[in-house]
DNA sequence: GCGACAG
DNA sequence: ATCTTGTCGC
């Protein structure tokens, strides 16, 4: 059993940290938010990266997940896993990972080799509470994590230019004035993400700090794992891989109940 | 009260 | 997120 399996076990395992009610879950973000630590991460040490997502069934409960582990500097796949599970909390928006993680961490347990780094499809620091997914899997575990989100759910920020590689940042508050570059050279705005152009022309994505990088780190990162799509390739591979498995589990099911 | 709301 | 066919453009 490999290093990640035992912790994750751990985690798993230990129901103080699976609230079945929204109300102890935002409690539970709210002591947690505090052991998140940005820092910067020797993207030299950096040689695998893990794409996370999770598939769900229209009206069943069922869902698969995915932990795709490419290499950082060919992005080839080195390894890659998928299971099936049961939806086991509600969608709600600002507690997606109490839904979204028991599945994420039982596919990373089965995982042979240990990433350096994991990459989820979602928020870290750019949160009402500070703690979306990126970071409670970084604390969760205590190693790195990058949140690369395809849509905003907190903060206000104006457009970057269309070019690839392009950004801008993300500041806390509600999504209608757009940050004063004023503010932020004064340093009186909280800045909890970038908005980054990882192909021209094309939607941007949402980059935060999930835990133990720094936000410079993850925007490289992220804009490194885009070569040619607007999705980073670790969660574009792990998003294909979980949507196949849960139609793979489907017809199994369907065909051995006839 | 109103609007917003990751996947 | 999921359900879906064709269609516009490089």
């Amino acid at each position: 059993m490999s290093d990640i399996a035992e912790r994750v076990g751990r985690i798993l395992d230990d129901p103080e940290n699976w609230p079945s009610d929204p109300k102890e879950a935002v409690a539970l973000q709210r002591r947690m938010a505090g052991r998140v630590r940005a820092e910067p991460l020797d993207a030299s040490a950096v040689r695998t990266v893990a794409g996370l997502d999770v598939s769900y069934a229209k009206d069943d409960s069922a869902l698969s997940a995915a932990a795709v582990v490419l290499d950082a500097a060919t992005l080839e796949v080195v390894e890659s896993v998928a299971i099936a599970s049961e939806v086991s909390f509600p969608y709600i928006s600002g507690l997606f990972s109490f839904r979204e993680l028991p599945p994420v961490l039982e596919a990373l347990g089965r995982l042979e080799t240990t990433p350096d780094v994991y990459l989820c499809d979602g928020f870290g620091l750019a949160h009402p509470r500070r703690f979306g997914v990126a970071s409670h899997l970084g604390v969760l575990l205590d190693l790195p994590v990058v949140g690369s989100a395809k849509s905003v759910l907190y903060g206000r920020h104006s457009e970057p230019g269309r070019e690839r590689g392009s950004w801008t940042p993300m500041v806390a508050g509600r999504s209608e004035v757009v940050p004063d570059s004023a503010a932020l050279a004064a340093g009186g705005a909280e800045v909890i993400g970038r908005v980054l152009r990882t192909r021209a022309g094309v939607k941007p994505v949402y980059v935060s700090v999930g835990h133990r990088v720094d936000l410079d780190g993850a925007a490289d990162l992220v804009l490194r794992l885009s070569p040619k799509y607007r999705v980073p390739e670790p969660v574009r591979h792990a998003d294909r891989l979980c949507g196949e498995h849960r139609k793979e589990v489907l017809a199994a099911r369907t065909a051995s109940e006839e």
